[in-house]
DNA sequence: AATAATGGCAACCGCGAAAGC
DNA sequence: TGCTTTCGCGGTTGCCATTAT
């Protein structure tokens, strides 16, 4: 349905050079007033189609049109924008002498970068940050969300109390960054790192963030939930990794270091076997042994070798269910090559 | 000085809803 | 009730001035 396009002669489509129209368009609306503007390109024998004419009377022609936006018109168009959207019309009427065309062209020209300057998302009006948090948990994994928040936190806190590993992250960081600035075209003046801190926010977040997102993603592409821990081991020692330490500062759970919460880093019980949550407390305890391993130096290999030794001694519903784990994950990045790919580096 | 790139602004046009016949 | 016309909205495109190379 619709009407068909009124402006589709091509040839008769004169963009610009208004100036002859304008004067005759205002005197016909001065005599007749606004009515039928197809009725009133007609008769008024301008060659334009009454829409368009419409348009430029509503846009430019309207004697109650204000010219430049103030400081204050453009916090309020923010806030609606904020509000509503990009429902331009209902925004226009909220500020005297303004179009819905000069309201958009002011945020696409100016509005979203200042946005963005500041370290807005001006689609969202999400802080880009947060941007990244949610970006972290688009995973699919129904346990991605608590993992990505726990691991956020303990390097969070690892990098508030270890400034080394800060300098260790801020080199990665740049490192990406250099990455974004030669595959994304960005503004000159706009770089991300510009971008994310010219707001004044320390980077620590965001830096704990990127790794976070890196370390998730690493982990994602490892095979099974041992491989997971020890890859995080190589990031980060064990006394301050998100699993050994987790316990230590979340406070609710019970666990002593060293002892690992698989099911933090499992799938959501309704994806459980019925008797894996049996299985799942002496995974804990055997993998704490691991973590030890890893902790005194002696890791890795060997560690994993015990790790492996324990897991074949244990009952087929766990290893079966890893079994399982791991089919669907290469079934998956069968499906879905782009998972893993690693986007930061 | 010439050319290319960029930004801002104004106009165009597709689409769906509403109104009219 | 269904078709046609008009209207409102918002995304896209084109033009022009300015800036960079």
């Amino acid at each position: 349905m619709g009407r068909p396009p009124c402006c589709s002669d091509k040839v008769n489509n004169r963009r610009c050079n208004w100036n002859d129209e304008d004067a005759n368009t205002s005197t016909f609306v001065s005599k007749h007033g606004i009515g039928n503007w197809a009725t009133m390109s007609k008769k008024s024998g301008i060659g334009r189609c009454g829409r368009n004419q419409k348009q430029r009377w509503n846009n430019r022609l309207k004697p109650d049109l204000k010219q430049d936006f103030t400081p204050q018109e453009e916090e309020l168009i923010i806030k609606l924008h904020a509000t509503i959207g990009s429902r331009w019309s209902i925004i226009a009427q909220q500020l005297a002498g303004r179009t819905d065309n000069d309201v958009k062209n002011l945020w696409n020209t100016k509005l979203k970068k200042k946005l963005s300057a500041m370290g807005i998302d001006p689609v969202t009006h999400k802080p880009f940050s947060q941007i990244l948090t949610d970006y972290g948990n688009i995973g699919g994994f129904p346990k991605a969300r608590t993992r990505f928040v726990s691991l956020n936190r303990e390097l969070k806190g690892a990098f508030m109390s270890r400034p080394e590993q800060l300098q260790q992250s801020l080199q990665k960081f740049q490192n990406f960054n250099r990455h974004c600035v030669t595959t994304i075209k960005l503004p000159k003046s706009e770089t991300s790192e510009e971008c994310f801190f010219s707001n004044n926010q320390a980077p620590v977040d965001l830096l704990s963030e990127f790794e976070a997102i890196k370390f998730v993603t690493e982990s994602s592409n490892y095979n099974s939930p041992k491989a997971i821990f020890l890859q995080s081991n190589s990031i980060i020692d064990c006394s301050s990794s998100p699993l050994s330490s987790s316990s230590s500062s979340a406070g609710s759970h019970s666990l002593t270091e060293n002892q690992v919460n698989w099911s933090d880093y499992l799938l959501d019980g309704a994806f459980l076997p019925p008797n894996i949550k049996d299985q799942e407390e002496k995974l804990t305890i055997e993998e704490g042994l691991v973590c030890s391993g890893a902790q005194d130096g002696s890791n890795n290999v060997s560690s994993m070798e015990d790790s492996d030794a324990l897991l074949s001694t244990k009952g087929t519903s766990s290893s079966s269910f890893v079994e399982s784990m791991l089919e669907c994950e290469n079934e998956m990045f069968l499906n879905f090559p782009g998972l893993s790919e690693d986007p930061f580096y």
